[in-house]
DNA sequence: AAAGGATATTTCGCCAGTGAAGTAATTAGT
DNA sequence: ACTAATTACTTCACTGGCGAAATATCCTTT
């Protein structure tokens, strides 16, 4: 696998090439979606592979947290929020149950749903993942000044809400 | 699924309570980490999402655009800059065949090389493909100034670097 | 209180991506 | 010039995720 700097560089010719037969192409924002997307991928790669010797994907490790942060959901709380397909959540919740880290119990007031609490276990495999996350995390930004973080941050979450109302084009009463 | 400000207010809240158990969590990278996943994730989606009518995905897509922009390529050259794996490059290339768009031939200097050409189908779906999606592309940042975007990218390709100087560290001879 | 509609979760079948092993062609070492 | 190592691609078996349909419970209306 080659450098970054030389993918970016072959990334930027490339959409150079095509901007020249492509006279209209929005150039900048192909090149902003292109470094997002590439950006994206790589961090979850990274985070995958320090999960992967816990037994753990991303996806399980970002339900188990978000179970470790309330004590207790619901599989479609978690949906809502993890922008997850139901069909999954059900894949996790089982893989989370069997290696003990979660338990499943049906609600008594609505016994449609599923309440899913963190185990004793499960609060020690956080306490056993998170940190020697820390370095790698700090790691993907040291470059960064604190301004530019700021920065990064405002715009990230603009561009989520532009994205979503693109999906989702103002469904308000 | 719940909008975007509530999701984003969500996490906010998930990290900040699991920050408090967790002094040393590094509050501020641990959020930019989920927008970008985040943000990559819906961009990814939207992209898909117009792809598919066309019967293509976004590696599908984005492996045409590259051989589109050179004329040609070998799978290593398009693993290489694409990060992909060899075995899911000769899938690709397989339905992308399958579909006209590009051809398959066997180098003549190197004959463990297959060369991978652009079709004239090949540059009529691009033509068909490419200038309705710019509208989308122009809207993910429709809120950002100009310069808001010149910063976006130049954050994004310091975080790229790093994530690479972190998975490789420094093998140079 | 019975029927129709809504909601929560699960099951099923499919597509995309990956690692490990396999095959074929080239290059390097002696 | 012959073996060994390397490189290019493919095949196979497995995991992760998704959409559509199935099931079970609850709510609403009559």
């Amino acid at each position: 696998m080659k450098r970054m700097p030389e993918c970016l560089a072959h990334m930027d010719e490339g959409i150079g090439r095509v901007g020249e037969i492509f006279p209209d192409l929005p150039v900048q924002e192909v090149v902003l979606t292109r470094l997002l997307l590439l950006v994206g991928g790589n961090l979850l790669g990274e985070l995958e592979r320090d999960l992967k010797p816990h037994g753990l994907n991303e996806s399980d490790f970002r339900t188990l947290m978000m179970i470790y942060s309330r004590g207790s959901a619901t599989p479609t709380e978690l949906c809502e929020y993890a922008q997850q397909g139901a069909t999954n959540m059900t894949r996790i919740a089982n893989a989370l149950v069997k290696a003990g880290l979660i338990t499943r119990a049906t609600s008594a007031e609505d016994r449609r749903r599923i309440v899913l609490s963190i185990t004793t276990a499960g609060k020690r495999m956080v306490r056993k993942i998170l940190p020697p996350l820390f370095p790698n995390v700090h790691g993907a930004f040291a470059s960064l000044t604190t301004n530019d973080k700021r920065t990064l941050d405002r715009l990230l979450r603009q561009i989520a809400v532009n994205l979503d109302s693109l999906t989702q084009p103002d469904s308000r009463p």
